[in-house]
RNA sequence: GGGUGCUUAGCUCAGUUGGUAGAGCGUCGCCUUUACACGGCGAAUGUCGGGGGUUCGAACCCCUCAGCACCCACCA
């Protein structure tokens, strides 16, 4: 084996293994288990979210294999509608091409092109990883299969009238042309302006002031609105104003909606434009004031770019003064604000912050807008799939997930799932010419289902549906739904969902609904939600920012130049390019080393502590890449001990030291820490016990006490072959315990270990995972073993503090020993002398101690002869901050035995515990005190 | 406006049913001891955000205040 681990030598040649010889199927047999990936946009690139994300999925499947289960980690992509479209036009755009130059047909060709192009980037991004996704089983949202589900639920939902078409306002993206749903409108704070407008009554002098934000929509007042039981404009309820710069009249209508005690009191009513409004002229729109209003009060002011109609695109455009049309909407605020100005009817502008929303992909202030979309009626499916979380079906973890689960699930508005785009599912309804609309599964379906003669012309709906209906059918159309296969029969319900937290309206409550509506089962039976991974001061990584971590990098390693590069091409601002530059060569000063993908995963696993966000700070992985290379290396000296030796699998006496029981008895809890954390999804504590059980006990004591017993020649060859034995099969078994978090280190280095320890097979993939024997745990070894730790470490402790070099063996002097004392001591000499580096143990009996260094082992009192040499200072500051520690404990434990409550009700094991410990310390402390006197009167 | 979290060592975080506050990184010493300098050995470091309560006992349970995040929401 090479001296130093390296992760580029091993990685990619074990996945092609695993891949080729088709280890990551389910094995047909076992309890079932099952992931779903959350599929990644298909022509994506992997980002550190997904390597997380994949991290914890693959370390479950991966222990799920090894306990035996029939385990699927089903693979896939996601077309991504919006977002992939957006790509290919902007690729379009760079040849000043736009999608409509080509038509519809050439340009999904186009993104089919794209997909082929950039679509393995993200599958062979995740095989680096390591993730034991069956491959053989891959789908995508838009592939033949799919698309059947699609229809199929579409065709039921709507049959069920689960799925209607309407008119009404949608959030409409002025930028991407289409309709979006209300998660993907983000609402940002901006500072805005209120504008006082005066709208004069038409009978009489008066005038009414009316508050608005956006007075570019007065142009489709339908009416303007106070509260019925407001005093100062109740007698001008049925009233008419004058709607300014238009001269056109709208009644005064009085409707609860109305804050009084906000702006003025008064509101104009916007329908075909502000959500509210709306809903104000639902409740007015059959009322003779709004009967009279042009359209019955629902003007559309806008173009689908969101300007201002004009009469060659609108008839409406007649109500709309000449001057505006076609403006932008900005434009034209601000030139009706001036003109409002001019006319002295603008009475004040105050600033107002607003909430202002945002198209989640395009950035552009969303407009509510009045088109014909598809909805999907959610309550009927909300309802049982709330019930579900509600009695236990699923569970979220962390647990108070749930709370926003329900929140939002108890508030559910209707789904706009159509979009104005062209790459997605089409819509499977056909119009006729007289507009009536059916829903089908195919064409030929319709002319069946009613009798079309085929002169009848049918035109299939143009618009494409939401990326998230598709992928709220993922548990079970990728299994082959509508189809009953044996796939559905089990691995359906799936046993988790790995996810984050942002997209749980979007993704988990929608597979909850379907999944119940369809399968008549909840799709998954835990939901873990994981946080997010940010930079290492706690900022969300973003392109914009420039604080993106590519796993891949950090994987690979990346030099200064080309991460800065990378960093600052293609930025939506290019002028931030500068500041990103100096950030990244100051956090960075020596770009990105290699770490390997077993420590990226290892770190992920050890930052994974319940659902919070996580930094990903540099220093946690190279200290994870040290700890590959500790494992490395350890299995580098268990092979140069045991490679061509007696291990003792082929029989023969083994005689186990007290080292060897001890390692086999921390091994059983460690085995048993991490099935308890994996079992809890907690991974970072599954982490910390193998990482501490690896370093701190393995390596540092275990390897350590091995070496008097393999280089003594005393040694009988039952004690070699004991030690050897422990050696392999400690090793073989953490290799187990590890390899659902580091995949590769674990594989390469058990080929070699495995038939060491007497353990065949072809790969670690497919051992058995460990499981704890508590038969294994040796509580009275440990304390033998405590026994011979605490001397060691009181050696060393007065080596480090005195400065004595760590090659030189010293004489140990000792006092005041028990019989059990001398009985460990004659055991296990030949582990402290080696460990300690002593040159010689003596018992002193009773005769006087020369000048020493005192450590205290229980009762026993250990001396270092200092002989002239003793640094008198340093060893009285060593003494008396050890005295004064003890001292506080003391003083706490004698205080709390003195309050006789606490004797009282206190358990009387607390209670006993407490005053043993006052035992010792007071006799410690005596002991430490009659050394600090010794060595003041030197 | 409603909701959910978080606050523990310089930094990043653990802390199971209340019972002696822990780890990693960093820092400071000593050391090239033949598995590993991506290392070994040793050391230092805390008013557990503030205040109050329950309890024999609180980082943990309750109340309250402060600060920081995030999510949802139609106040024009």
């Amino acid at each position: 084996m090479e001296k130093a681990y390296e992760p580029h030598a091993i990685e990619q040649r074990w996945y092609q293994t695993w891949e080729q010889r088709g280890w990551f199927a389910p094995s047909g047999t076992g309890t079932p288990y099952c992931i779903m990936i959350p599929p990644p946009n298909v022509t994506g690139s992997l980002h550190m979210g997904h390597a997380f994300q994949d991290t914890l999925m693959d370390a479950l499947i991966r222990y799920h294999r090894m306990r035996g289960d029939n385990t699927l980690w089903q693979a896939g992509t996601d077309h991504a509608g919006i977002a992939t479209q957006m790509v290919v036009e902007r690729q379009l755009a760079g040849a000043g091409q736009s999608r409509h130059d080509l038509g519809r047909e050439a340009f999904i060709k186009k993104v089919w092109e794209w997909k082929g192009e950039s679509g393995g980037t993200i599958t062979r991004q995740l095989r680096r990883m390591g993730s034991s996704l069956d491959w053989t089983r891959e789908r995508f949202t838009m592939d033949e299969g799919l698309s059947e589900s699609v229809k199929e639920v579409f065709v039921r939902l709507h049959e069920e009238g689960l799925i209607y078409r309407g008119k009404r306002l949608v959030n409409w993206d002025p930028v991407l042309h289409t309709a979006v749903s209300d998660l993907e409108v983000i609402a940002q704070e901006e500072q805005g302006h209120l504008w006082h407008i005066r709208y004069p009554l038409v009978d009489g002098e008066g005038s009414l002031i009316v508050a608005t934000t956006r007075p570019e929509t007065m142009l489709g007042d339908a009416a303007v609105a106070v509260h019925p039981g407001d005093e100062r404009y109740r007698h001008l309820i049925g009233q008419l104003v004058k709607l300014p710069l238009t001269g056109r009249r709208i009644p005064v209508i009085a409707d609860e909606y109305v804050d009084p005690a906000f702006g003025t009191g008064c509101v104009k009513i916007t329908p075909a434009h502000d959500f509210n409004d709306y809903q104000v002229w639902l409740r007015h729109r059959d009322s003779t004031a709004l009967l009279a209003v042009p359209e019955n009060g629902l003007i559309n002011l806008f173009t689908i770019d969101a300007k201002i109609i004009a009469s060659d695109n609108a008839p409406l455009a007649s109500l709309i003064p000449p001057q505006y049309q076609n403006l932008d909407r900005f434009e034209a605020r601000k030139r009706i604000v001036a003109d409002l100005e001019n006319a002295n009817l603008l009475v004040k502008t105050d600033p107002h912050k607003m909430m202002v929303p945002h198209g989640d992909r395009s950035g552009a202030v969303i407009e509510p807008y009045l088109t014909d979309q598809w909805y999907v009626k959610v309550g009927p499916l909300a309802e049982p799939a709330i019930k579900a979380v509600e009695d236990g079906r699923i569970k979220f973890v962390p647990e108070n997930w749930s709370k926003t689960y329900f929140e939002w699930m108890r508030n559910i508005e209707d789904w706009c799932i159509s979009r104005q785009i062209w790459w997605g599912h089409r819509i499977p309804a056909w119009y006729d010419a007289d507009g009536n609309i059916y829903v089908a599964r195919s064409e030929a379906e319709v002319r069946s289902k009613h009798t079309l003669a085929d002169s009848v012309v049918l035109t299939q709906d143009e618009d494409v549906l939401d990326t998230w209906f598709s992928s709220a059918l993922w548990p079970f159309s990728t299994l082959g739904w509508p189809q009953q296969t044996p796939e559905i029969k089990a691995l359906y319900p799936t046993n988790v969902l790995v996810t984050g937290f942002d997209i749980i309206f979007f993704w988990v409550a929608r597979m909850i609904m379907m999944g119940l509506k369809f399968m008549g089962d909840v799709p998954f039976r835990e939901v873990y939600i994981h946080g997010l991974v940010r930079d290492a001061h706690g900022q969300k990584m973003s392109k914009s920012k420039g604080n993106v971590l590519d796993p891949i990098d950090l994987i690979d390693g990346i030099d200064l130049e080309t991460l800065v590069s990378k960093r600052t091409t293609g930025l939506m601002q290019p002028q931030m390019a500068k500041a990103i530059d100096k950030a990244s060569r100051k956090e960075f000063p020596n770009g990105i080393p290699a770490h390997g993908t077993d420590a990226l995963r290892f770190t992920f696993a050890a930052l994974a502590s319940t659902g919070r966000d996580i930094k990903f700070d540099l220093g946690r992985i190279e200290g994870y890449r040290n700890f590959c290379n500790k494992l490395w290396n350890a299995a580098r000296y268990v092979l140069m001990n045991t490679e061509d030796q007696d291990c003792g699998v082929n029989g023969g006496e083994l005689e186990v030291s007290i080292a060897d029981r001890w390692i086999a008895s921390r091994l059983q809890r460690t085995i048993d820490h991490v099935n308890t954390a994996i079992g809890h999804y907690r991974f970072d504590l599954a982490a910390q016990a193998i990482y501490e059980f690896t370093w701190n006990e393995y390596c540092d004591w275990y390897l350590e006490l091995s070496k008097p017993v393999l280089q003594s020649a005393d040694s009988s060859a039952a004690a070699l072959r004991g030690t050897r034995h422990t050696l392999v099969s400690v090793l073989e078994c953490l290799l187990r315990l590890t390899h659902p978090i580091m995949p590769f280190i674990t594989e390469e280095i058990w080929q070699r270990i495995a038939p060491l320890a007497g353990v065949s097979g072809e790969t670690i993939m497919h051992q058995p995972y460990p499981l704890a024997d508590e038969s294994r745990n040796d509580a009275a070894i440990e304390t033998e073993m405590d026994w011979l730790m605490r001397f060691i470490l009181g050696v060393r402790n007065i080596r480090g503090e005195m400065n004595i070099s760590p090659g030189k063996p010293l004489p140990v002097l000792l006092q005041n020993g028990s019989a059990e004392d001398s009985a460990r001591l004659e055991r296990y000499a030949l582990f402290l002398k080696t460990l300690a580096r002593l040159e010689s143990i003596t018992w002193l009996d009773g005769a006087a101690a020369p000048e020493s260094a005192t450590a205290l082992v229980g009762e026993m009192k250990l001396l270092i002869p200092m002989a002239g040499l003793i640094d008198k200072d340093a060893e009285l500051a060593r003494l008396t901050r050890e005295i004064e520690k003890l001292g506080k404990d003391l003083d706490k434990c004698q205080t709390k035995l003195a309050n006789s409550s606490y004797v009282e009700r206190a358990p009387a094991e607390v209670v006993a515990q407490d005053r043993m410990r006052v035992t010792e310390l007071r006799s410690a402390i005596e002991r430490l005190d009659e050394q600090a006197t010794r060595i003041r009167a030197l």
